[in-house]
DNA sequence: GAGTGGTCTAGACCACCTG
DNA sequence: AGGTGGTCTAGACCACTCT
């Protein structure tokens, strides 16, 4: 928070809860928000071009930018895991490892984690939680490079991703999700106490370091009601997309 | 494509696709491509986060640009309606009206649409299909003000958003979406051919103008298989979350 | 026509990563 | 220590919207 653009990022973020710019309402100019803090205008352009990603204000030449919403939204406009993401919205994550074991890699692993036909990965299926409430079930697949790590964590880890950043330094850097309907298996249904064939939805997620190596790939069953995400969406840019069917068939685990 | 900057992103877009950078390979740097291209390092930056946005490569201040996937993934970033995202992907969209009719605006959509209470709403209820395949059920809620134009369109009619822009020049410019997944209704169930409580990708939608005025509001049920949605994801600026600056600095393998 | 955001330049300094 | 990306400046011109 250190940077000119994102102090004033923040403040008109601010401005915007607090109801000095109301939704609907118009921002001032650039050069005005310029004047104002005392900067160039490339400055406040990086300050609006986040309160745009982040769909609070619409953006077109030659208007005004107009406030969309002041909505705290919690999307995915950061990489979180599960126990991050519960944190930062004042809640309680937990987690319990249920089956955890090694066997040698499928296609699909070969496909998703960039490795070698008959390579060993380690796969855990995991039940999380938000404040007592059964959530999520979790199915991942780690390379045989974090599988030891993985494999020493206490079982009822809070949250993987920090241990894995404690351990050893190994940063969850990029993720691509990808995102579908799914009906609970026997497994899911007796881990997340719903009748089987009931609707979960799925998150399905490749996960790699910053120079692009998978670190894993997770199934995701999310009971409906507990969690939603969101997306803000505009004729500019934004990052979801949408796509035809592909050639991952769903499996049952 | 006419800005200097675009046809920079879609040169490196095209010379990542070719193969000329590898994933996991490292992009030339900024001062590189600017020589390159004969631009100013500003113009380079600009065209890089556009790739950064697809997730297309990954960026971290001191280390030089990686290349984390060459997916060809059209992007939903411009807000694109289902018949105009199926056109652009060689496919051909259907749609048709099942039901529509005016009806007074119950709580929800005076929330959603900021209506005054006691105001009419047009409801419309659409099938549409992929290819011939029946893909999803929308259900749309338009305020008065557009309601006599879209009841004017036919009933097959491939693009609402495309007609209302014909028709009145109405820009549907930015949108928040809602996904969870939600068992198949009676009435869902009969218009997809599936059995009543399988799981349907639900994503609620609200569309608005470029001021910030709602058009309509939607749920749409995607039949699983057919379409997915995906998201890039980065760890962005925020560092994963804090530890004691003295021991074990972080390590990338 | 006046005002606004979008594009672009040509510098500068800093924070960070990598050898 | 050298290279790289991140931040910032102070201009300029253009495309567009609004009235």
């Amino acid at each position: 928070m250190s940077a000119r653009h994102e102090e004033i990022a923040e403040a008109l973020r601010q401005a915007i809860d607090g109801g000095v710019y109301a939704v609907g309402a118009l921002l001032p100019s650039e050069s005005e928000l310029a004047a104002r803090y005392g900067v160039a205008r490339g400055t406040v352009r990086q300050a609006v071009a986040a309160l745009t990603a982040e769909g609070r204000v619409g953006s077109r030449q030659g208007a005004r930018r107009v406030v969309l919403g002041n909505h705290r939204s919690q999307s995915f406009a950061e990489l979180r895991s599960f126990a991050q993401w519960a944190q930062s919205m004042g809640r309680t994550a937990t987690g319990r490892v249920i089956e955890q074991f090694r066997r040698p890699a499928d296609d699909e692993d070969v496909l998703r984690l960039q490795l070698e036909p008959g390579a060993e990965v380690l796969q855990v299926l995991r039940v999380r939680g938000l404040d007592g409430e059964r959530v999520l079930v979790e199915r991942n697949v780690y390379p045989a490079w974090v599988a030891d790590t993985v494999e020493r964590l206490p079982r009822d880890c809070k949250s993987v991703v920090q241990a894995l950043y404690d351990e050893v330094g190994l940063v969850f850097a990029y993720g691509e999700h990808v995102i579908d309907a799914v009906a609970a298996g026997t497994r899911d249904a007796e881990l997340l106490g719903m009748r089987r064939g009931a609707p979960l939805l799925r998150i399905r997620r490749v996960t790699t370091t910053h120079a692009g190596r998978p670190i894993e790939w997770s199934d995701d069953r999310y009971r409906p009601g507990s969690v939603t995400f969101a997306i803000h969406n505009s004729i500019g840019s934004n990052p979801l997309s949408r796509r035809a069917a592909t050639d991952d068939p769903p499996r049952e685990l």
